[in-house]
Parts: structure tokens; sequence; C-alpha cells
DNA sequence: ATAAAACCAATAAAAATACTAGGAATATAA
DNA sequence: TTATATTCCTAGTATTTTTATTGGTTTTAT
């Protein structure tokens, strides 16, 4: 019961790519080098990010990625589903669930789950970064 | 991101043997039998769960498992947390951490860590059966 | 044209999870 | 005291998920 590390190797991904912004775009390379990870697999993760609209790309020679958004609008929560999957401790629903288990699912997991996503969607790149 | 099966399975057996109590000890085939989950992966869970005192057994013939304590001081945390290993979202210390990745622990994952964990200690069997 | 970059797909490797097998220990009761 | 019902134990296998690697292709600035 972990977050994977595919999800804060993203959220390792877009600090650094706020904290080291500039007008030119970023090279993967340069994260993978600083963050200490490979680049194949950051690629993997950026694809995700990409697709999902928090980053953008240039491709070509000086090419690499900027942050779509503000970093107060990209939520961590999303950057979470992304790349985890989903946030939840079960699955909403289970296909076999017996009624004692939908009774627990309701009781135990569902508040959980409401709970991680409140909080998880409560903070934003900036307000991590700063800290908050 | 999931709550194991092992945790589900050990929530759902401690639920089963709370709702059909009797004076005598409750075989485990007939816990196996009512959740329709295999004998054999039960027994492992109640080994953990026996080991950690949230249950007590009778060796041989009409032997069997009882509950230790009363149901609203067996606390669901504490039973993930026997099965689960952890209810951490991140290891408290990650040997090669970097700064950076101290920095997102505290902010992000030390929170989700200590709100899950309030959460779950705040469900006793009792309360989740009676759907408090 | 060349080279630097993102992009893509397949799959291998590793780790975690779920399950199975088979028997040992123990206590009951006939 | 023997047969039996039960927990208990250890190891092993299978499955799934996660992580990482390999080996490319496409695009585009220079």
């Amino acid at each position: 019961m972990k977050i994977s590390t595919k999800s804060r190797y993203g959220i390792r991904m877009l600090i650094d790519m706020y904290e080291n912004m500039s007008e030119s775009p970023m090279r993967l390379a340069d994260i993978a080098q600083r963050q200490e990870v490979s680049q194949h697999y950051l690629e993997q993760v950026a694809s995700d990010l990409k697709r999902a609209g928090i980053i953008y790309s240039v491709k070509g020679p000086q090419g690499g990625y900027f942050l779509s958004k503000d970093a107060d609008e990209i939520i961590i929560g999303d950057v979470i589903r992304i790349l985890e999957g989903d946030i939840l401790l079960t699955d909403s629903h289970m296909q076999n669930d017996s009624i004692l288990q939908q009774t627990i699912n309701k009781s135990v997991y569902n508040k959980l789950n409401s709970r991680i996503k409140d909080l998880v969607d409560s903070i934003s790149l900036k307000g991590l970064v700063e800290r908050k």
C-alpha cells in the first residue's frame, strides 16, 4: 500500500521543471540526470503527463518540455491519478462483492478514499514547492 | 495503491466471527466456507491475527478461534497494519532520498499518512458492523 | 544532411501478492 | 490408546503488477 515510484518520479519531474523553468524547453535528459532516474522510464511518465495535458513538448533539436499551466493550477491529486491509475484503496465496484464486503467498502474504504482525495486535491505544485 | 486482499480477508474474517459468535470456538473451515475464500490462505491471515493478539485459538477437535477482545476494542487500523505491514504511502525514511524527495515526503505523503492513520484508528470492529 | 531531441512498442526483470501442498503438533473423544 | 479433527508451520508455485531496458522511429532546428 504505497504510492508507486512512477507517481513519485512524476511529482519530482514536475517540481524539477518548475524550479528550473526558463524560456527554453527543458530536455528530459537533463531532468533524468538531475533526478538520477532512468531517462527511458521517465519518458513513460512524461508521456502520461503530456497526454493528460499537464505538460507539452517541442520536438527536434533544442526541443523539450514545458509545463502547460501555472504551478498553482497543477493539482497533485490529478498527477497521482494520472500516473497511479487511481487513488482508490479499493475498486468502487468489485464484481463478486458480497453484501458484507459492500458494507465494509462503505464504512471503511469509501471514507478513506474520499479523505485521501480531499487531501491530494488540496495541494498544488506551487504549494508543494513552497512547503505550504 | 490498493488495500491487499489479505487485509480485506482479515477484516471479513473478524466481522464473520463477531456476527456468528457463540460459546464454542469457531472453525476456520466454516469461516472460509461462508466467506468463499481459500481456507489455507485464511490460515495465514489467522496466524498473523493470532500472533498480534486479536484472536486466540483452541487446538484439536472442537477447536477453533475466538476474538481476544470486545469488538469495540478491536481497531481496524491495527488489523490493517498487522496484515498490510503498514498503512504508509511511503516509507518514512527512504535511504537514497534527495533533499527534494524529503520535502515532498513532508508535504504530501506524511500528511496523507497521518490522515489515513487517524481514520482507520477511529473505526472499531463494532462500529464497522453497526455501520457507524 | 545531420544530429538532437521527443516519441513509441515490445518485452525483460524484479518485486509483490495470492494461492497451494503437505505434513507436524495437539487435543478430544470413542 | 487410537483415530480423528483441528490448528499450525514451512516451503514452494503461480500470477499479477511494477519497474526498467532495448532498440528503434519521427520530427525539426541548424
